[in-house]
DNA sequence: GGCTTGCTTGGAGTGCACTCCAAGGTTCTA
DNA sequence: TAGAACCTTGGAGTGCACTCCAAGCAAGCC
């Protein structure tokens, strides 16, 4: 799976709307001016362990990144990006593989944004249906929370 | 683990307020009049497996189940209570041995109901970070289905 | 009675998403 | 220049929630 070095985020095509990607008020607040962080430093910003770090690189969920020239990673503010948008997709409920199949869709280009949209529009209806299961079981939490504050320990009125 | 035979459900204390356990309209339309059903009748009705229901009672997520005189089970409307409320613990995220945890202060008896409700709230605090995180991934998935859609594949206007 | 379908058990297997290990090379600080 | 702290790899291990298996009874029908 060569990758032609094709830019990680839907900045792609050169004048298109600009994507940021999940950006907004950066999360913490990333350290400096830097764009090269070892493997260490990313996983004190994303809140991955440096054991998951890797072994995204290994499944595909990372597009290629950087090594000094003795072979240790050198990630730059675009992975760090990208692990954003992948923590936000994490949080969906997306499976890894589908996150690889969307990492894919990103390295093949620009030709692969119809099928972007439509992966990401059917993880946005399982999120909608989530809230509403979620919701659900809220009303019967509700329920039976009030039945236990109605009715404390060892009730005297029989 | 010898459990005398408390009833399942919250309905515990004599005159307390009656608890019907996530019922109001019944999910499946519940067979006829009957109170014992077979492991495959349960498993339609709930959408389980007959295997998920053995190990439920395996692991003592299930309140001592009846069986036949040579030792099948036979499931009871009570039994199909429970299971519907499980179900919605489920989807609340909760893990199953904090399920069991549940279970195991049903059958404790009434005096472990501050317990259980504290069990009840704790988990509706997650429910609700649960949906404040899911709209948080809405808003990213929106803004991204929003740039596929304003730059269609292979966009013209470079 | 014979046949099919269903139920029983303990224990082993599965898929997911990490998580860790050993053995060795690298980088930084004193 | 030594030592501590960090990084590398492939592969093995973990925890969760099921999921299945084999071998043998049980139930319902003609």
């Amino acid at each position: 799976m060569e990758s032609t070095p094709v830019p990680v985020l839907e900045t792609t095509s050169p004048a298109a709307p600009v994507d940021v990607c999940a950006s907004g008020p950066r999360p913490h607040p990333r350290p400096e001016g830097q764009d090269r962080y070892t493997i260490s430093e990313v996983a004190e910003y994303t809140g991955l362990t440096a054991h998951t770090l890797r072994w995204y690189e290994r499944i595909g969920l990372m597009p290629h990144v950087d090594r000094s020239h003795t072979g240790q990673r050198r990630f730059t503010n675009r992975d760090l990006d990208w692990l954003t948008f992948v923590g936000k997709l994490r949080l969906t409920g997306m499976s890894v593989a589908d996150m690889v199949r969307y990492a894919e869709l990103v390295r093949e280009g620009d030709h692969t944004f119809e099928e972007r949209r439509q992966l990401l529009e059917s993880t946005r209806r399982d999120v909608l249906t989530r809230i509403a299961e979620l919701q659900g079981t809220l009303a019967v939490l509700d329920y039976k929370i009030e039945f236990y504050a109605g009715a404390p320990a060892a009730p005297e009125r029989s």
